[in-house]
RNA sequence: GGGCGGAUACCAAAGCGGCCAAAUGGACCAGACUGUAAAUCUGGCGGCUCAGCCUUCGCAGGUUCGAAUCCUGCUCCGCCCA
């Protein structure tokens, strides 16, 4: 296997990247393997501790794929038992523990859209299960001996919950030798993670070099912001684009990525070079369908992104109705005299929580019966069938037993 | 093991006997504006066919005409001492 000079291959590796330690090693490290012949192991570690993965986890994992594209081997680091301990990074709260069971099926579910970004034939899957089921407790403890309180409480996130007098349990120490530990067993020349990871990834530089390996090369991505535009994108918080979502979804979730923050998704989700990227945003609503469409493409297609654009435009400029309607028909429970009353019909087609939810809809002018604001909370509808648009982009259609 | 402090709605955080479905901020939803579901501004944000009623303030009891607010026990968390 040949590979590209070396400085072509840093080009590339360097793009968004926080944290490099160290620049110098890297370089060394990619001489060598040129020298060698051999592809440098790059490991990346997953806890499959929920079982959808967003676009921020796909940050790391492009970054893993510019190492898979330049002919590197990228090592997939399953985490099935540190899934288990919860990695404390970045939470202000202990983590609760999964059962093996939730793994092993997060697990399933996370390979195939990590297949979204890296090709995965050419992957090499690892479980830190292969040696940490192997392991003793003296062993356990003996990993925990090669690490003081004092340094743990170094890492950020363990520091501000002290501070804060959060909880911290302590199984979390655990995590980073755990982590660490993975980097020895398989002898990795570099790990990626999120910047957030960075303490996780240096504990592994300590522990390689006290088995007598050369350290890893630790290198950091930025976390992502959600849609929210301030927090970390995150499930939890429902500020996420998911991978395995539909096309229009994505299209519809991404034009509303806060325009700030537009060149950091095309950087870190795009490999659109920067000073095209920096031409688009001078029209940011130009960018922001760019960003939408490549995106969309990447995991979809460039029909089914021309289709979500085209839906997108219909529902949000000309006040159309989205490709997908559902069709709900009301029970005669919903009905009175033969007729549905507004609020309940929302409910029930599930484009309000509640019936007092829309309620409150209806009397703030949000809801549209077959494109006419409907405004009377008490409006009743009578046999027939009406389309419901709650906002722009929720609708059905409801169907009233005659 | 002992002492002290804390637990409030999705999150954070006020309230400390009636005026509390509970201030405020964030998140979220809707409206206005904009070819952006961006930014900004406005409204809403427990449930119930709703000027009223019902269920909420860690859990279980109790005091009171009346409790998120007082008392008792329990659970969990933090701090200090050992």
């Amino acid at each position: 296997m040949d590979f590209a000079p070396v400085e072509e291959q840093m080009a590339v590796l360097r793009r968004g990247v926080v944290d490099l330690v160290d620049e110098a090693d890297l370089r060394r490290r990619l001489e060598q393997s040129r020298a060698d012949r051999r592809p440098l192991r790059v490991k990346f570690g997953i806890d499959p501790s929920s079982p959808d993965i967003h676009l921020g986890h796909t940050v790391p994992l492009r970054k893993l794929r510019d190492f898979q594209r330049l002919g590197h081997r990228v090592i997939v680091l399953w985490g099935t038992v540190t899934a288990m301990v919860g990695d404390p990074s970045g939470r202000n709260k202990t983590r609760p523990p999964l059962s093996r069971e939730q793994v092993e099926a997060n697990k399933q579910t996370y390979r195939a859209q990590v297949g979204a970004v890296l090709d995965i034939g050419s992957v090499e899957e690892r479980e830190n299960g292969e040696w940490f089921h192997r392991k003793s407790f003296l062993d356990c403890i003996s990993l925990a001996s090669r690490y003081t309180v004092a340094r743990m409480l170094e890492r950020d996130d363990f520091h501000k919950r002290h501070q804060q007098r959060q909880p911290i349990a302590v199984h979390e120490f655990l995590y980073p030798l755990l982590q660490g530990w993975d980097s020895v067993e398989l002898g990795c020349d570099v790990e990626i993670g999120g910047s957030d990871q960075l303490f996780n990834l240096l504990v592994g530089r300590d522990l390689q070099a006290q088995e007598g390996q050369v350290p890893q090369v630790c290198l950091t991505m930025p976390l992502l912001e959600g849609l929210d535009g301030s927090q970390k994108m995150s499930k939890s918080l429902g500020n996420y684009v998911g991978i395995s979502e539909s096309a229009s979804s994505q299209f519809g979730k991404l034009m509303r990525v806060p325009n700030d923050l537009l060149a950091k998704y095309f950087l870190l989700l795009t490999d659109l070079a920067e000073p095209a990227v920096r031409d688009l945003l001078r029209n940011p609503l130009e960018a922001k369908f760019a960003l939408a469409g490549t995106i969309v493409a990447g995991f979809h297609g460039t029909a089914a992104a021309a289709a979500a654009r085209a839906e997108y435009d219909r529902v949000h400029r000309d006040g159309g109705l989205p490709d997908d309607l559902p069709t709900v028909a009301l029970g005669p429970d919903l009905l009175r005299d033969g007729k549905a009353w507004l609020p309940a019909a929302l409910a029930a087609a599930r484009l309000a929580a509640s019936n007092s939810e829309g309620r409150r809809l209806v009397q703030g002018g949000g809801v549209r019966v077959d494109g006419v604001v409907v405004p009377d909370p008490q409006a009743q509808l009578g046999p027939g069938s009406y389309v419901l648009q709650v906002g722009r982009a929720k609708a059905a259609r409801i169907v009233v037993p005659g």
